[in-house]
RNA sequence: GGAAGGUUAGCUCAGUUGGGAGAGCAUCUGCCUUACAAGCAGAGGGUCAUAGGUUCGAGCCCUAUACUUUCCACCA
């Protein structure tokens, strides 16, 4: 609508975990199979089936929620544009040394039996028990306690660690224990991670279950010894008389045995942060497995540096920081996963000569001994895909021109949920494959809770289906309830109060265009009549509209678009449908006039404003009405966007109808106090110095203030009062009630002194040679024009002020 | 443990260079006034969490406290 050039490139992720976790369970229960009984070609053949069937579903409610997106755009992390992207990425990184693999600590998943990314742990509090347990230290009397709150790990430990500086166990330092149950010898060593004062001050060390003991370990050389199948059983390899059971069966029957051998000193009740899988809530097991990994910390810096600079922009700021704590702070980044939905990695084994090789093409042979390669089961992360989308949609690696066009893009809007597993990646991916940052400005929307501000979840069945609300009250007032009151960043709550405020107001609009379209005569337009045919309220209302452009436009363009919407609104339902149409009733029902005339193209140009300014909020109801209005040819869609225009700021005729809606709300006011009836008409006598406006709006007065007639006394004295006769008797509102004076003054002098500033900064332009001589010609006369205007303004205003002494 | 946010009308929330305390919903009163009862016209309702400070002036800026939400880290 402001004739730029802009691209929305819709689409879905294929949700890697989530979407197999689904597609098997429905295996399961229909059918009774798991993925490995119809193997992995056959599954995914399933998994695409599903995909086809609800795939959809997401693009169909952008479209009906009126997203204007590039539909014949739309893209898939796993289409082939993306994929071939994926292939390029990861083997440029792997070539670069960025991407390796490694047996490292990673998060486990039992149920989903997969290895999960840092930022896929979920912690939540739940409570535990902290056990005590004594390991006897060999050839010697002595033992150490140690604390722990997963006792079946013990069944890994390779050593018990004590802080250095710690006196209570110097001497034991280098000195051996026995692993109780276990019988095996562990050493006893000393770490600056042991702290003194927590537990009893020293700490089992299984360097295959816990991500800092695995660090613990590699410093001290200790054996990793893995005691967890996938599942999370123990294994039969370390398990002894515990292989085979489940982890918590394995830690109920150890305590029992270290209680009845004499090795439980005590057990504590604990509550503590457990880590669990992000899609199906199970507790995660850490363990030592081989993944494939990216090293972070040359991607971090360059991504880092973007939003430090400012080349990157948060809006709002704030979340730059939560976005710069995570970059600093952030581990090399587990990137495979244990599924088969997903692109699976470019790694190549040959079984023969041992190579692996990594490729961006499909190969059968190993380049090296010709014997024939078995592809790594193993597939990405979903969001390495997702990391890439603002090139891969564009056809990069090709060098194309969409590439060359959209590319870096200017706004990236999304939830602060996804701030470190998305907007992140794309930072560091866009640096680095593209050399230049993805987009300029980072727009953070909040989250949409239930009524209660509960998130909504599929187990509280919470959740709001955004087609059944359309279906309900309509796309537009979805959009107007999600975009009004709520200031960026912050979540709201969704409640049945706020959408049907929203479509009551879609209502209100849909009434007022009627009232105007009904009343349209033959050859009406939206083009105004020249100034001398206004009127005082067509004066008013133009100059608010004025206002309405500015600060609108100011607000959007500074992401404030609850702000903009909710100026929209009260524009529209206060001052246009409950003033400006009344008002104008008057002139519009002398059938023919030329006072109607003007009024009706008031009408029609302040609608068709408030439509384009309203379209990108609600874009059904501005264009359907919008396509039934004189001289509003073609889509709103393309129709240009308001701009605010000085010529139609009538600063002082705004003023009087202020006065005189400021007077019909006291004589409202006092008639109710009275209880006249509506009906009942009564006489008004206005004793004023402000003679002239009245009489001007006489009409006005007698209708909406319901007066049969209208009397005006011009004042000499301070005594300005209106008097309402009615049959029950005289009633009079002194003027000052009406108007504040002295709050009056003090708006007038502030408008003044912006009014000074604007003359002085415009003189001095003018009074600059270079730009009379340089400017176009058109600017420096519409730099003059707004002189002209501003100085009309000053003695305007100058004139009211007198008149208020 | 670290960080960010919140505390404003009965409820849900706006309030962006410090000067008017606001909206929607709810409540009360009166109205089917020829666009709209999903509406119109009135009305009531708030020591802007607390205590200090800066300022002619603070919901807004500073300091501290209380309560609360979320995120990150995670002590075995």
């Amino acid at each position: 609508m402001q004739g730029y050039s802009t691209l929305w490139v819709p689409g879905t992720d294929h949700a890697g975990i989530a979407t197999q976790i689904k597609v098997e369970e429905q295996l399961r229960v229909n059918e009774g199979l798991t993925r490995y009984d119809l193997g992995r070609d056959r599954f995914l053949e399933r998994v695409w089936d599903w995909k086809h069937q609800y795939g959809n579903r997401i693009i169909n409610q952008l479209k009906k929620l009126g997203a204007s997106a590039d539909w014949d755009h739309e893209r898939f992390t796993m289409d082939e544009g993306c994929s071939r992207a994926v292939r390029e990425v990861f083997v440029n990184l792997y070539i670069k040394g960025l991407i390796y693999r490694g047996y490292r600590i990673i998060n486990w998943c039992p149920a989903c039996r997969t290895a999960l990314s840092d930022a896929e742990v979920e912690y939540t509090e739940q409570p535990g028990a902290f056990w005590h347990i004594r390991y006897p230290v060999k050839d010697s009397d002595e033992y150490i306690v140690v604390a722990t709150t997963r006792p079946e790990t013990m069944l890994g430990d390779t050593a018990v660690a004590v802080n250095p500086s710690d006196e209570r166990y110097t001497h034991l330092v280098g000195k051996t224990l026995i692993l109780p149950l276990v019988g095996r010898e562990i050493p006893i060593i000393a770490d600056d991670y042991v702290e003194s004062d927590f537990g009893t001050g020293c700490v089992k060390i299984t360097p295959a279950h816990d991500p800092n003991d695995f660090e613990v370990g590699k410093r001290h050389d200790l054996p990793i010894i893995k005691v967890m199948n996938d599942d999370a059983t123990i294994s039969a390899e370390y398990g002894g008389k515990y292989a085979g059971l489940d982890r918590y069966a394995a830690r109920r029957a150890m305590v029992a045995d270290l209680e009845e051998q004499g090795f439980l000193v005590k057990t504590e009740q604990y509550s503590h942060n457990v880590g669990t899988c992000y899609r199906c809530k199970t507790t995660v097991e850490p363990l030592t497995s081989d993944q494939w990994f990216v090293k972070m910390e040359p991607l971090a810096k360059p991504a880092l540096e973007a939003v430090t600079s400012g080349n990157i922009r948060f809006e709002p700021e704030r979340f730059a920081k939560t976005y710069i704590n995570w970059m600093e702070n952030c581990h090399d980044w587990c990137i495979s996963r244990q599924l088969w939905w997903g692109h699976r990695i470019p790694a190549f084994y040959c079984d023969a000569c041992g190579k692996m090789t990594v490729s961006k093409t499909d190969i059968t042979t190993c380049p090296d001994c010709g014997a024939p390669v078995r592809q790594e089961e193993d597939v990405l992360d979903t969001w390495f895909s997702s990391a890439l989308w603002p090139f891969s949609t564009m056809g990069w690696p090709d060098k194309t021109a969409d590439l060359a066009r959209y590319y870096p893009t200017n706004v990236l809007v999304t939830g602060y949920d996804i701030i470190f597993f998305w907007v992140a990646r794309m930072i560091f991916s866009g640096l680095e494959h593209m050399g230049e940052k993805p987009f300029s400005t980072v727009f953070i929307h909040g989250l949409v809770r239930d009524a209660q501000g509960r998130k909504m979840s599929k187990s509280l069945g919470n959740g709001i289906d955004p087609l059944q609300i359309i279906d309900e009250y309509g796309a537009d007032a979805l959009r107007f309830a999600l975009a009004t009151g709520n200031a960026p960043g912050n979540d709201m709550r969704f409640s049945d109060e706020k959408i049907e405020s929203a479509r009551n107001f879609a209502n209100k609009l849909w009434n007022a265009s009627r009232f105007v379209l009904m009343n349209l005569e033959d050859g009406d337009s939206p083009i105004l009549p020249p100034e001398e045919k206004l009127s005082l309220e067509d004066k008013w209302i133009l100059s608010k509209l004025n206002i309405l452009t500015k600060t609108v436009t100011e607000n959007i363009d500074n992401y404030e678009l609850g702000i903009a919407l909710s100026e929209i609104y009260s524009f529209t339902w206060d001052s246009f449908c409950d003033w400006y149409i009344e008002m104008a009733k008057s002139r519009i029902f002398e059938k023919g006039s030329e006072g109607a005339k003007t009024a009706r193209s008031v009408l029609l140009y302040t609608l068709s404003s408030i439509l384009r300014l309203l379209h990108p909020y609600m874009p059904f109801i501005t264009e359907e009405i919008y396509s039934a209005l004189p001289g509003c040819e073609g889509s709103i869609m393309v129709a240009e966007y308001p701009k605010a225009d000085d010529a139609l700021a009538f600063t002082e005729e705004a003023l009087d109808i202020e006065r005189v809606i400021a007077a019909i709300v006291a004589i409202r006011a006092r008639r109710a106090e009275m209880n006249i009836a509506p009906s009942k008409n009564a006489k008004l006598y206005i004793v004023t110095k402000y003679a002239d406006t009245f009489t001007r709006t006489a009409k006005i007065l007698e209708k909406l203030a319901s007066t049969s007639e209208v009397h005006l006394v011009d004042a000499y004295e301070a005594d300005d009062a209106i008097q309402i006769v009615t049959d029950a008797g005289r009633f009079f509102i002194p003027m000052s009630d009406v108007i504040d004076f002295e709050k009056e003054k003090i708006r007038l002098q502030g408008e003044l002194e912006r009014m000074l500033g604007e003359i002085s900064r415009i003189e001095k332009k003018l009074s600059n040679e270079g730009f009379v001589s340089k400017a176009p010609a058109a600017v420096v006369e519409g730099e003059k024009a707004k002189l002209k205007k501003y100085t009309e303004a000053k003695e305007a205003l100058l004139l009211a002020l007198a008149k208020l002494g």
